[in-house]
DNA sequence: TGACAGCACGAACGATCGTTCTATTTTTAT
DNA sequence: ATAAAAATAGAACGATCGTTCGTGCTGTCA
């Protein structure tokens, strides 16, 4: 090979080991949002991907460190679809609608065989302390916190009045998009889903600013 | 002894096995809210209970007949701590405002040591076919059900206007009370309990009958 | 007193858990 | 093409899982 090799557009991921890791993590995350991430078994795992039990757990170390990669691949899938169709939408209201739109496509399209993973896994490890438990509720925390921003974004776009407190709202709308998808795998009944858009825009218009029509979704 | 024994003063329920098998189920409850029902492990279970693991298991016969058996004493208590205060409360507005202070409150009061028994194990099982699924499922729409009916009670007394959806209230409720012992559970902050309060009431306010004073909980 | 349940125990089973080791194959780099 | 490196497989480990079995206690009733 010449001295100047071809660089390769994408540093180096596609060392081999790179794509098996990511085929596992893929499977891992369904797994888990079934069966959490203490049900999340290597050998079960192992099954699932077609490898064997010490060639999967070579990629990890230990479970817990499975774990902890399973969680970051399911932030980084949960960015992607809910902020990802998000961000075109222009700042206020409409980006905040597009963002839970978003977030309840997510839970409701089922992109983890149990719905959102994140509902799974926080409530599995939110009583339990150690590093998974902190990783997750990281995550949990930035959710938060986005919601919070989105929120303070249309109130100072003028489109949500001044008594909107964004951490209130971000509790709410949370809250809701949690209970809508809970109950969709209790019941797979879609209603629930309605019923949290439902509620979500009838919380909004009690601050929207007159006039302002808020986004169907 | 004599042979005219003190009468026990109640029936017969102490048959020994039975406070056995009561103070099995108490530390059940403990450490299913904390572990879940599927890391409810009868040797751990023993081990509470400074029993063998054999005679613990011999109350039950297999794992999955105590998962139910704790299910079923956790739904008692459940109605006991919420619905058994709230009963007292005048139908309508003022009685659906009690029960849902008493939720509140015995979520907030960490009745069981990972908070909401119900909130754990719904979610564990909500995507895992059987017998325990089953039974957590009628336990949750039992909740809901009861929540729709105070709701509709409400509205025939005349204190809730006739747009409130007895249905969707109830859904957002139970989500917001899920989700303020969600994020308690996680981050230890009471304030979620006080957003998840008031929520409750800027969203009945929207329905009160004019002049009705929503009970502050 | 003796028969008899009911209750709990200890030991052990096979299965599976996470993990470690060594060996072999496959991929990458020179 | 060849050597180094990375990826995977296989067998086995101690621990723990749910479960079974046989054996004692401990009262109650005849």
């Amino acid at each position: 090979m010449t001295p100047s090799s071809p660089e390769p557009l994408v540093p180096h991921p596609a060392h081999k080991g790179a794509l098996t890791r990511q085929a596992i993590l893929q499977e891992a995350m369904d797994l888990a949002s079934v069966n959490g991430l203490e049900g999340l078994t290597i050998g079960s795992l192992a099954e699932a991907t077609n490898l064997s039990k010490s060639g999967l757990f070579a990629h990890f170390g230990s479970k817990e460190e499975l774990q902890l990669a399973t969680v970051q691949a399911a932030r980084a899938v949960f960015i992607e679809q809910v902020f990802g169709p998000a961000l075109t939408a222009p700042r206020g209201v409409k980006r905040l609608c597009a963002v839970l739109a978003a977030w309840l496509d997510y839970a409701e399209r089922e992109m983890f065989r149990g719905g959102c993973f994140f509902a799974a896994v926080s409530v599995e490890f939110d009583s339990r302390p150690g590093p998974v438990r902190d990783m997750v509720t990281v995550c949990m925390d930035d959710w938060r916190t986005s919601l919070a921003r989105l929120v303070r974004e249309a109130r100072e776009c003028g489109e949500l009045s001044r008594g909107a407190d964004p951490e209130q709202l971000a509790f709410e709308f949370g809250a809701l998009a949690l209970g809508a998808n809970g109950a969709f795998q209790l019941h797979r009944d879609h209603r629930c889903f309605a019923m949290a858009r439902r509620a979500i825009k009838e919380r909004l218009k009690v601050f929207a600013a007159p006039g302002l029509r808020i986004p169907s979704f």
